[in-house]
RNA sequence: GGAGAGAUGGCUGAGUGGUCGAAAGCAACGGUUUGCUAAAUCGUCGUACCGGAAACGGUACCGCGGGUUCGAAUCCCGCUCUCUCCGCCA
């Protein structure tokens, strides 16, 4: 949610932040009925101390006399006035609550400004791309990823997208699920279990409502939904809180799968592990003081690249234009691994400052020394998602004879240096 | 799933229709006192919104949402959550 004193001072940032990001929404409607608003709240609290005053006097009058039945009559005229005005302003601030959660999020000054993807900047690559496997296959075509994982059994009992994974397989998903556990607390995060659904409220903080309804599996007896990512319920977790100034910054790591309707996916994008319904994800995610938060993005991001560092696995940053960030994001970066036998660069992970956008909706604030309460600024980043990281290990690491070379960390974790 | 009890400020906990945004205690913060610690003592001590340059003023909030009433923390209805007991269960 965007600042409302931000808009009201300064409309013109807030348009040029809006036609930047290609967002449309009516600001002049939006300021217009703030007005009305605010003119309203007067009117209604004016009344309303006009009826708390005439109470207490009340309060000292014998209570059948004359002069209190005369006050009686002319209260219930005042009440009568104040529950009107009370639901036009409730129907009021309902529109209006409405409408300020269409303004986006603004733009930090050092993103690029352009209107679609061609705009994004490869900030920083890492490794070199064509040094990988000379027998690197797109990991659908290997034969080990075709034995190890089973996508036509996952579409009997759920759908397509929502494979097995057997043996080898399925342990090297646990290998790189526990190393990114393990990098993370090196790096300072709390370990966090969440829960794999969660209400209205929290889908509501995060911004997945009401923009990306349509990306979220829905338990409609609960009115819950699936979370999309472990970004929703952990960073609900303060949500409402005002957090110690000491405590921060808070950070926080978050194994779970994630699960997305993709709706509207289809072709060369979803075959194999490059998009399924569930997938694995470590996700990392940072409460933080509003002066340092850009700052530790940089760190969030280092932390995600150290990973396929250790890894050995090529990859490259990109710096997100305006026109390809998120509607809630103020900055934000990709991490995009090489999958030498597809030739393709996957995302995996992104990484991205909220500023106070999402804390204005969670209501995360603290206490500064002796102030009023502040929001915080919240970040996350994946830390990283799980099925991309196997596809471009799968691919780079090929042998001649088809099996797959474990990469050093893992090799502990899998319980062997090879997957055949 | 069945039966019952409960939800008040950072915490404990009074308050069953009127001057209650809410007693008291604890914690916290500031001052005095004190050789230090402790104790004592005085004061401050919620959040949001509206108006205002500010000082300050106003309004709302006693789990959430409705209702009754001139007036609701208090009465009525619905919901959520917590606890206890029973049943079921990884």
């Amino acid at each position: 949610m965007i600042d409302i004193k931000i808009l009201r001072e300064n409309p013109d940032c807030v348009r040029e932040a809006i036609a930047n990001k290609g967002s449309d929404c009516d600001l002049d409607a939006i300021l217009e009925m703030d007005k009305e608003r605010r003119q309203l709240i007067s009117s209604v609290e004016t009344l309303r101390a006009e009826q708390k005053s005439v109470n207490s006097e009340m309060a000292a009058l014998q209570k059948g006399s004359e002069e209190f039945l005369a006050k009686v009559a002319e209260m219930r005229r005042v009440a009568a006035e104040v529950k009107a005005g009370d639901s036009a302003l409730k129907s009021m601030e309902e529109t209006w609550g409405e409408l300020i959660l269409t303004v986006p999020n603004i733009p930090d000054s050092s993103v690029p400004v352009a209107p679609d993807p061609s705009g994004n900047a490869v900030h920083f690559t890492w490794g070199d791309k064509d040094a990988v496997s000379p027998h690197a296959k797109a990991h659908y075509d290997l034969e080990v990823f075709n034995q190890y994982s089973d996508f036509p059994r996952g579409a009997k009992v759920t759908g397509a997208g929502w494979p097995f994974f057997k043996g080898g397989l399925a342990r090297l998903i646990r290998s790189l699920i526990n190393f990114y556990l393990d990098q993370a607390k090196e790096n300072g995060y709390e370990e966090l279990m969440a829960p794999l659904v969660v209400n209205e409220a929290s889908a509501r903080a995060t911004g997945q409502l009401p923009d990306k309804e349509g990306q979220m599996y829905v338990i409609p007896q609960e009115g819950f939904y699936m979370i999309p990512t472990s970004e929703v319920p952990v960073t609900n977790f303060f949500r409402d809180e005002i957090l110690d100034e000491s405590e921060l910054p808070v950070y926080r790591s978050c194994y779970t799968p994630c699960f997305r309707r993709e709706a509207g996916s289809h072709g060369k994008d979803v075959r194999g592990l490059n998009r399924t319904h569930q997938f694995d994800k470590v996700e990392l995610v940072k409460w933080v003081h509003p002066e340092n938060s850009y700052n530790e993005l940089e760190s969030l991001k280092e932390n995600a690249e150290s990973l396929m560092q250790k890894l050995n696995l090529p990859y490259r940053v990109l710096l997100m234009c305006t026109g390809d960030l998120g509607f809630t994001q103020s900055k934000k970066y990709d991490l995009e691994v090489w999958a030498g036998g597809q030739e393709r660069w996957l995302e995996v992970s992104s990484c991205s400052n909220f500023e106070a956008f999402q804390a204005r909706r969670a209501n995360i604030r603290f206490r500064p020394q002796g102030g009023k309460p502040v929001h915080v600024h919240t970040l996350n980043g994946s830390g990283l998602a799980v099925p991309r990281v196997l596809a471009a290990i799968l691919e780079n690491n090929v042998l001649e004879n088809g099996n797959v070379k474990i990469p050093n960390v893992l090799v502990e974790y899998f319980g062997g240096g090879t997957l055949k």
